[in-house]
DNA sequence: CTGAAAGCGCTTACAG
DNA sequence: CTGAAAGCGCTTACAG
């Protein structure tokens, strides 16, 4: 491994020079000597010793990567194909930029704090926070931050986000449905809690999803739904419980309106797979009888039968934005656009069918 | 954050004699004055500056987390549920005992060197590397790590490994299935290839999964198929190439093989879906036609139609156990078994009927 | 414009 | 049995 002091030897300067050039401190070392320093620094390869990085303080070059949730749907929700997926995109951009990722559990906020402070940790990305949670997390710790995800109630972000154009997708399921003969489709979602203050809170219920992705993607079909002068009634936003013992009976209840109305927009691949299955276990026939679109193209919607007409969302690509934002930021940079929306498309496969003669 | 220095004030020594104390190096120090340095370091909840470690060439506490492969069927590695999961566990795992975990991307050799150097990694989980590649790290690093799932072809492994009782899982299916009506049963899994010195080599053709995964599981069943006098020929074992074009073309031919024996083991769960989707897009019903069995338990089983009868294995466990044996080589304990074998279970769904009157 | 010196928190011969 | 001192590789006032 080779030290600073080589360097400083071979330009025939001392340790101080160096290390002012590496930190930019440029301002009281001469033109020349800078570029001497800088030629000897690229022909070395030179990489600082991280200890020394951390033991003076300076950075460690380490990312946090912060799981927040531990269990959706039951499973751990690292064997969601989305965190690993994401991981990956966060971790390849990271190498390429000469940054490290380390694992941190999100679940308690007091081994973050820890963890980020030992490490010394310039920045963390965060996954599966609410907005409560991460503001608590923001008092114990001062930290560049980047949230993926992660919806705020309030009417404008004050933190940084990744996330997707929920509403164009929500726009782009509404379009195609009333193209393919459904202007009466109904958008379902699956109600979400919030954990304030260690107690589970529903939320608003003549708003449901105040501020989360399902308001936007609800907003963008009404908006598609509403185009051509039509109304798309509120009614038309059907909120089902997180429990699938209570869900299935709400689906059982709504049988007669899904065959009436044709077309569901489904919140997510997860429930338009799971009412696939219903369907299937109840005799109905997709798409024959019921049309259905999903929400995040999944890996599970081409195996799926029907293949899931859903909308695509890139994960990867989420995972780099968020990390070359963060990048940006450990810079110094002070990035103006607080929500970043990667853009979505609607995937066309099996599970609609064009209506004809109603 | 409290240092050594605080703790020797506390105690009225010097800092020599803290760290003898904390090294273990205890010979030379009165065990009055450990037990004294012992109990203040518990009450202050000390923890060593991670730099300074590093700085001195002492553990760093990192176990770097080495990901071998990229893609697996197409999808990004970590898109698969199972590397989710492992890494929860080992994560975890880790947190509980003091470790930290750093992401390490496989693909590159010589990045694996210099990262596992440059942190001064205490050792490594190696995951999707083949026997090959493996030897070929070790060569330009020493560091104690344990795999996860790396077969070997020799008789014997000299290597630490974690995997689960193939053969178990293959007599189990063996066995149900010939109770379950279908002594002539085949089973099918992909061809593997592995990669030696850059080129790509196909395995033996008359020992195809030689040390592999799937010549436990073969043998398993073969075993369980033979129990009773009876005979499991070879031609049982049926080699489907690795690209979906060939082996959908394959899948086509084997059709009247499929409806005759009635049963198929597949190598995996992801093989059994795509089967099952074949199946039914072909018109064949699964489990009125053909009995389907599967390997993993992945998540994707219970969603898929019929739900998939398969070997359950428990990823999480398996992390645990890789994660616990590293630590204790870390410990300098000197392992003896070198291949644990995690349990395995057949969970019974709905993708196997029993059949009547052959 | 440049360098000698102190300091970050630890370990490890070595002297007593 | 215990401690003063040097050293790990870096940064940062500070003096020149």
């Amino acid at each position: 491994m080779i030290r600073m002091q080589d360097i400083a030897d071979m330009a025939g300067v001392s340790r101080t020079t160096v290390s002012n050039v590496l930190n930019g401190k440029t301002k009281r070392v001469s033109q020349e000597t800078i570029d001497k320093i800088r030629k000897i620094l690229q022909e070395n390869e030179y990489e600082p010793n991280i200890g020394s990085m951390i033991l003076t303080g300076k950075g460690s070059r380490i990312i946090g990567f912060v799981m927040g949730y531990e269990n959706v749907h039951g499973y751990s929700s690292t064997m969601d194909p989305f965190i690993g997926e994401l991981m990956a995109a966060i971790w390849q951009e990271a190498e390429e930029q000469g940054y490290y990722v380390m694992l941190i559990g999100g679940s308690a906020e007091k081994k973050v704090v820890e963890i980020a402070s030992k490490w010394n940790v310039e920045g963390l990305i965060l996954i599966g926070y609410s907005e409560e949670r991460y503001r608590s997390l923001c008092k114990k710790l001062n930290q560049k931050a980047v949230l993926v995800d992660t919806y705020t109630i309030k009417e404008e972000f004050d933190y940084q986000n990744v996330g997707i154009d929920d509403y164009d997708g929500g726009y782009q399921v509404g379009r195609y449905l009333k193209r393919m003969g459904y202007p009466d489709a109904i958008f379902i979602a699956e109600e979400t809690r919030i954990k304030v203050n260690e107690a589970e809170k529903r939320l608003d219920s003549d708003r449901p999803f105040h501020g989360l992705c399902n308001e936007y993607r609800w907003n963008g079909f009404k908006k598609a739904m509403e185009e051509d002068g039509d109304f798309c009634s509120i009614r038309r936003l059907v909120v089902v419980n997180g429990k699938w013992e209570i869900r299935k009976r709400q689906y059982q209840q709504l049988i007669p309106t899904f065959l009436k109305v044709g077309a569901l927009f489904m919140g997510s691949d997860y429930n338009a797979i799971e009412l696939i299955n219903f369907l299937h276990d109840n005799g109905i026939k997709v798409p024959e009888q019921v049309s259905i679109v999903g929400f995040d193209d999944c890996m599970y919607a081409e195996y799926i039968r029907p293949r899931l007409t859903t909308v695509h969302q890139s994960v990867a690509k989420k995972g780099q934005t968020a990390m070359r934002r963060l990048i940006r930021m450990i810079n110094g940079e002070i990035l103006t656009e607080m929500y970043v929306k990667e853009p979505v498309k609607l995937v066309i496969r099996d599970s609609v069918r064009k209506r004809t003669g109603i």
